[in-house]
RNA sequence: GCCGGAGUAGCUCAGCUGGUAGAGCAAGCGCCUUGUAAGCGCUAGGCCGUGGGUUCGAGUCCCGCCUCCGGCUCCA
């Protein structure tokens, strides 16, 4: 048979040889360095027989940045882990250990509980394991030797997933450690340079927290130390941009442990939440939005009629007052119902969209609390639009525009992704209405070009609702902005309208928030600029700098007409030197500072630019390039 | 909520096997009178997260709780 080579020449081989029988017959140096095959593009392990006419692609320990060669590694550093385990540990249960995007993991069920002093006994017993050799070998077997090999083991979880595996069942064996696994793997130990565990924690079998909860061990694998190390510098870097630990080092707020979950913001705090409220609200304002307030704490019968209590009361801060039982919101919508549903509609007045941007609490779960990206106390740019179903399709397609707009402003577009969630289990409504509504929100993304993939069963219990993600300087996802419609919730309040047929109708209400939460947006801020904003979302836009005592009037006169004008402006007259100011200019990163001696006047000023360019400007022209700044990011 | 780890001065951290708590930065005061990324000196500052226990004696050992960190589950 033939096979096809990346530069398109054939390669002779016998009937049934393997990627590696391909390797051997190109040459043994590659033989002897390649860790998987790509067969028609698709990864196979080596010792499996190829086919006449496949094109295959041999990936080498060379090709050490490639996903695939990194996979192939750290999923057989997860099978070391697990012999090595076994050693150390006897009786323990092992479950499973894929590859993940940094690293591997592997589950298993220690008779004892470890703790992390225990790792760095379990990776000496790696490296020694990587010392001595392993060769991977690979077998298929039917099912019942699988169950009968494992049920020997006392290995309950590999039963359990050989009884469910799709046949033929494939093992691999390195040493005296055998394990159900698809694959691929590496031929031996020898291209393991680098190994690392990094992490112990809990996690349920199977993801399900009915079931046992079992411990997991991280870990990474790299074909070179000089990876793992660049490794860890770009953790350390990603680090640095946590903003749990810049938002106190710029003043921008805290957290106190008599309110887990709830940001104290200070003044440069908050002058960065306003900056992104009053962009909301003009921008709302252009788009025909009606901005209302609603209460913040209600009798949670209100709930019951929603049709929330069922499903989140656990989640809901609960304030007793006599008979009744108050709660503070956890969200806006049924406050935006009853207010649509005060008076009688027309169908001439919709769409109306309301927004509000009250305080909202949740009691999230201890566990989950972080930083601002996870809180209980937060701000939604809320929005509920009451339409007609024809309607439906515009009102989206304006939401995506809104979306577009508001991360070009803020520079936040690539970090965006996307989730359509689909009916859920229990649910309100009939399967007619869900067939409908899933397909406008699918037709409205695919016009975006959003990047998404459809979550079954995962969408509200009264609709659909797609969520925008973007990612923290760790790579941890966070659900930003969601867009949900509603055809339940409304009939639930009575929201109605008269339409041109003079009967009355129910409206659809599209649920929207487009930054999401204020607090994880500015979370995800913080660490996308590293603290480094652009001018018109900066705290404090410039700092003056009097060089001397006696050039403290002026320099106060010109911070005061820079605020005048608009901008964020402060004085630091400290008794320390110029030099000592300006660093800590820097490090508190402000856009401008203007150094005022005896050289200065309003006719020139000494401008020094973060990071350090200078330059000498008159206050007019001063102003001019800060308007030109602000204009630029759609704050004018 | 679950598993593992941590909590010492405003911040970053040291404090070995139990014996009366220390540094740098920041702060206050003084000197210097400052020209584009750290001037010098002095002073003050700590229910060692919190409640209990063991001990002659606990920052240090044990238990409960709180908060935070890494995950898991959850997230209208």
């Amino acid at each position: 048979m033939k096979v096809v080579l990346p530069d398109s020449s054939e390669l002779e081989l016998p009937d049934g040889a393997s990627g590696l029988d391909a390797a051997r017959a190109i040459g043994p140096k590659l033989a002897r360095d390649s860790v998987l095959a790509r067969v028609n593009g698709h990864v196979q392990d080596l010792r499996l027989p190829l086919s006449g006419g496949e094109r295959i692609e041999l990936v080498t320990i060379r090709d050490k940045d490639d996903p695939d060669a990194l996979y192939v590694l750290r999923h057989s550093t997860a099978h070391l882990l697990a012999e090595a385990v076994l050693r150390l540990h006897p009786g323990t249960k092992i479950a499973i250990g894929p590859p993940i995007a940094d690293g591997f993991y592997y589950d298993f069920e220690f008779p004892e509980p470890i703790s992390e002093e225990d790792l760095s006994a379990i990776e000496a017993e790696m490296r020694r394991e990587i010392e001595e050799g392993r060769t991977w070998s690979r077998e298929e077997v039917p099912r019942e030797d699988a169950l009968e090999r494992f049920r020997a083991e006392s290995q309950p979880y590999k039963v359990e997933l050989a009884s469910e595996a799709e046949p033929p069942i494939s093992l691999y064996t390195q040493g005296d450690f055998t394990d159900l696994c698809r694959g691929p793997h590496l031929q031996d130990t020898s291209p393991i340079k680098a190994l690392r565990l990094t992490g112990l924690a809990g996690a349920y079998w199977r993801g399900d927290e009915r079931n046992t909860q079992l411990t997991r061990i991280y870990g990474t694998a790299f074909y070179s130390q000089a990876d793992l190390d660049a490794h860890l510098q770009r953790l350390e870097q990603a680090r640095a941009k946590d903003h749990r630990r810049l938002g106190p080092q710029l003043d921008l707020f805290h957290f106190d442990e008599h309110s887990p979950g709830a940001a104290l913001w200070h003044p440069k705090g908050v002058a960065l939440f306003n900056a992104l409220e009053d962009l909301r609200r003009r921008e709302n304002a252009k788009r025909g939005y009606l901005e209302v307030r609603t209460p913040l704490m209600w009798d949670i019968e209100l709930w019951k009629r929603s049709g929330h209590w069922e499903k989140y009361h656990d989640a809901l801060f609960l304030i007793p007052h006599g008979e009744h039982t108050f709660g503070l919101k956890p969200m806006n919508c049924p406050g935006h119902m009853l207010l649509f549903a005060s008076k009688l509609r027309s169908y001439r007045e919709l769409p109306i969209r309301y927004a509000e941007s009250a305080s909202l609490h949740r009691d999230e779960p201890t566990g989950t609390l972080h930083g601002l990206l996870r809180v209980r106390q937060m701000h939604q740019d809320d929005s509920h639009v009451f339409c007609t179903e024809e309607q439906i399709q515009d009102e989206i397609d304006g939401m995506f525009e809104f979306v577009g707009f508001l991360y070009d402003r803020l520079g936040v577009r690539e970090l965006a992704h996307a989730e359509l969630s689909t009916r859920p289990e229990s649910k309100l409504g009939t399967d007619e209405q869900w067939d409908y509504t899933e397909g406008v929100l699918g037709t409205a993304l695919e016009r975006q070009g959003i990047p998404y993939r459809v979550k079954e069963g995962d969408g509200a219990f009264y609709g659909p609702k797609i969520d925008l993600f973007m990612d923290d300087a760790m790579g941890r996802p966070w659900q930003m902005g969601t867009i949900q419609l509603d055809g339940q919730q409304p009939a639930r309040l009575g929201c109605k309208y008269t339409g041109a047929d003079n009967r009355e109708h129910m409206p659809w209400v599209i649920h929207r928030a487009l930054f999401g939460s204020l607090e994880r947006f500015i979370g995800i801020l913080v660490e996308h600029y590293a603290g480094d904003f652009p001018f018109w979302l900066a705290p404090v836009q410039a700092r003056v700098l009097p060089v001397g005592e006696g050039h403290r009037g002026p320099a106060d006169s010109l911070r005061y007409r820079l605020a005048a004008a608009g901008y964020r402006a402060d004085v630091d007259d400290r008794d320390e030197t110029l030099g000592k100011r300006i660093r800590d200019a820097e490090l508190e990163k402000i856009p401008f500072v203007l150094v005022y001696g005896d050289r200065e006047s309003d006719d020139a000023l000494a401008v020094r630019e973060r990071g350090g360019g200078q330059s000498t400007r008159s206050l007019s022209e001063l102003l001019d390039s800060f308007d030109a700044l602000a204009a630029e990011a759609g704050s004018a």
